[in-house]
DNA sequence: TTGAAAGCGCTAACAT
DNA sequence: ATGTTAGCGCTTTCAA
C-alpha cells in the first residue's frame, strides 16, 4: 500500500495559516469573532492541503458526530436476503436520506436491530454507545417499537420516525395520510362508474392496514354505496393472498367491478388470479395497488396504484436531525397532523384500472 | 431528553474488574496473555456496565474504524431518486454486505460520490481521510475507476471490486461470469428446440455487455447455429431498447423463435413490444431476459433470466476488508478467475421461455 | 479576537 | 502476565 505524505491534521492547517488550532476549530466551525484575514488564511491553508478533520477525532472530543444512523429490521432484511431480492421501500429511504445528508457533510451509517431480541434494550444501548450517532432514524413497522424509543430518549439521541402510528409527540415523526390515499383511489374507482367494489386488507396488525381499509369504507360510505358481505377479504400483503381474495370474489359471484388492494403485491396477485381464470384488466375488472413497487410499472398491465412518497420521507426526516444548514426550514409541503409532518403521496394512473 | 448515568468507559470497567485500562483492552481486543481468571472479572464488568467501546476513540488510537464503506454513484442514485424508485441492485449490495458486516460487529457507510466531478480525487481523498474506513467496496460502473483505485491505493485503503473489468490484480475482485452466463441462458434456449435466436445487447461501453453478446454469439456457434443479420439489436438496458428491439425483428420478419436480451428491463420491454403486436409469449416466442430484477417474477409472463449473486459478491467482498473472524476463511464456492473471485449465478427458468 | 492547555476514550509502546 | 504513560486529532474550557 502506497503512503504518500502523511495526512494533514489540523495542526498542518494551523501551521500554514499562522494561526493557532483553535481558531482553525473557530473557523471551521464557522464560529463567531473571527477576523476576515483569518478566516481567509485558515481557509486556503485549508484547501491547498486538501484538509478534512476527522471524524473520530470530532465526535471524540465532543462534537457531533455527523453520523446519521438508520435502524432497519434485521429479520425482515434476511428474509429478503434469503430470497435473493432487493428491497425497494428500504432502497428509496436510503436513497432520500442519503440525497440530504451528503448536502451537510453528514453519513448515512445502515444498521440492522434485531427487533425481536429479547436483549433489544441493551443490544440497541450499546449500539448508541458504539457509534455515538446524531440521529437516528426508525423505519416501520418499527418506528413504533416502545422499547426502541425509551433506549433512544435515555440515551438522548435525537430520532425521527417514519410512518409512526402511536405517541406521535416522542420524536420527529413523518408520515403520509394512508386514509386519505386510499380515500382517494376509492374515488378514482367510484369516478370511473365503478359501483361494485371489493378491498383486500393487509395484515390488521399494522395501523397502516387499518387505515387503508377505513379510507376505502370511507369513501364508498360518503358516496353512498354500500360494500356487499364478502367484498372485503383479509390478505396479508403478500401476492398470493391476492390470489386467493380474487379466487374468493370470484367465487363469492359478487359482481364486483373493481378490486382495490392494500399494496402492490397483493394487486399484482389479483391480476394474476383474475388472468388465470379469464377474467381481464381493465376490461372485465379494475385493479388498483398502493405502494407504487417496481413491479407495478412493468407489469404486462401497469398498476394504478399509491406512490408513497418514501425518499422524501427519509429526506425530511435526515433534515431534521441534522444542524439547520442556512438558517431556513422549508417546511413547504408539509402540514402537520397530530404533531406529524404530513407529505403528500401520489395517484398513479396506470393501465389496471378503467371505466366500467 | 433523558440522561441516565453517563456511560461506561474503559476506565470504569477496568475499576470494576479491579485491573487497568490496559487488561481491559487486551482482553477485549483478544490479545494473548491474559489469565483466565482477569479475563471473566472483565467480561463480566463490561456486561455488568453494558459497556462498548467508543468507535471514535478506537479509531482514534489507531486501531481499525470498523468502517466499511460502499461507494455509489451519485448520478445514478439521483437519477433513481427522481424517478421515485429505489434501486435493487444497490439493495441487494447492501444486505449482503449488511449481513456480512454484523457478524463482526463492523458498521456499513454508505457514500454517494460524485465519479463525474472534475475533483474525484480530492473529494475521494478528503473522504477517506474524514471517516477513515476499515475498507471500501466499489459498485460497478465504478469498480474500475483509475482515479478511485489510485486514492485508495495512495491512502492505503483497502478495497474491494464488484464486478470489475480491467487491471483484476488490483484490490480484492469479485464477480460472476457474465459470459457463461449468457452461454448457459443461449444453451438453454437451444435445449428447448430454438433455432432462430435474437440478441439485444445493453451498452456497448459496458464489458459485461459485451461478455453477454459474446457468450450468446460462442453458443450459437458451438451448436452451430447461424445468427441472421439484423438478429442482434443494440440496446441500452432500457425497457424502451426492448420495445424498439422486437419491433425492428418482427419487421425484418426473421421469424425468430426466441429473443434473447441483456438484461430484464430490456427484456420486460420485448414482452410488452410482442405483446401489443399480437405475439404471445411463450406461445409465439420465448423471452429470456438478465439480472432478475423484481419485476421479472411478477410480471404476468415471469421472466426466465439469470440471477446475479449480488448480495453474495458484497458479502464475499465485506468479508475480505474484515479481520478473519475464526481464522477459517471459506473460499468453497468460489474460484479464481484471473484474480477474481467469481461467483456462481443462477438461471432461472419461468414463464417466458418454452419449447418450440 | 485569539491562544494555551486539558481532556474525550481508546490503543500502542514501553516498562515491570 | 499486567500496568504506566503517551499520544491519536479534535473541541472545550479558560486565559490573555
Amino acid at each position: 500500500m502506497g503512503s504518500g505524505m502523511a495526512r494533514a491534521t489540523i495542526y498542518d492547517v494551523a501551521a500554514a495559516a499562522g494561526a493557532s488550532i483553535k481558531s482553525v476549530s473557530r473557523v471551521l466551525n464557522g464560529e463567531a469573532n473571527v477576523t476576515p484575514g483569518l478566516r481567509d488564511r485558515v481557509m486556503a491553508a485549508v484547501e491547498s492541503l486538501g484538509y478534512r478533520r476527522s471524524l473520530s477525532a470530532r465526535s471524540l472530543a465532543g462534537a457531533s458526530s455527523s453520523i446519521i444512523a438508520a435502524l432497519v429490521d434485521a429479520e425482515l432484511t434476511i428474509e429478503h436476503w434469503r430470497s435473493g431480492r432487493g428491497n425497494d421501500y428500504l432502497s428509496r429511504l436510503e436513497m432520500g436520506a442519503l440525497m440530504e445528508v451528503r448536502r451537510t457533510d453528514h453519513h448515512l451509517m445502515i444498521e440492522l436491530v434485531d427487533y425481536a431480541s429479547e436483549s433489544l434494550g441493551r443490544d440497541l444501548s450499546a449500539l448508541l454507545t458504539s457509534i455515538r450517532p446524531q440521529g437516528v432514524i426508525l423505519t416501520p413497522p418499527n418506528s413504533d417499537h416502545p422499547v426502541v424509543l425509551d433506549v433512544l430518549d435515555e440515551a438522548g439521541v435525537a430520532y425521527a420516525r417514519i410512518g409512526p402510528e402511536r405517541d406521535l409527540q416522542r420524536g420527529v415523526c413523518i408520515a403520509m395520510d394512508e386514509r386519505q390515499a386510499a380515500y382517494d383511489m376509492t374515488a378514482h374507482l367510484i369516478a370511473l362508474g365503478h359501483r361494485r367494489i371489493g378491498f383486500v386488507t393487509g395484515p390488521v396488525a399494522y395501523v397502516a392496514s387499518r387505515r387503508r381499509l377505513d379510507g376505502f369504507l370511507s369513501a364508498m360510505a360518503d358516496n353512498g354505496l354500500s360494500v356487499a358481505d364478502g367484498a372485503v377479504a383479509y390478505g396479508d400483503f403478500t401476492f398470493q393472498s391476492g390470489v386467493s381474495a380474487i379466487n374468493a370474489f370470484l367465487g363469492a359471484g359478487l359482481g364486483l367491478t373493481a378490486i382495490f388492494a392494500s399494496n402492490d403485491d397483493t394487486a399484482l396477485g389479483v391480476l394474476q388470479g383474475a388472468a388465470a381464470r379469464g377474467v381481464r384488466a381493465p376490461e372485465d375488472i379494475s385493479v388498483a395497488g398502493f405502494d407504487d413497487t417496481p413491479a407495478a410499472m412493468f407489469g404486462t398491465t401497469a398498476l394504478t396504484t399509491i406512490r408513497q412518497p418514501v425518499s422524501e420521507m427519509a429526506a425530511i426526516a435526515a433534515r431534521h436531525l441534522m444542524p439547520v444548514i442556512s438558517g431556513v426550514q422549508d417546511e413547504t409541503l408539509k402540514q402537520s397532523l397530530e404533531g406529524c409532518l404530513i407529505v403528500p403521496y401520489e395517484l398513479i394512473v396506470r393501465r389496471s384500472t378503467g371505466a366500467v
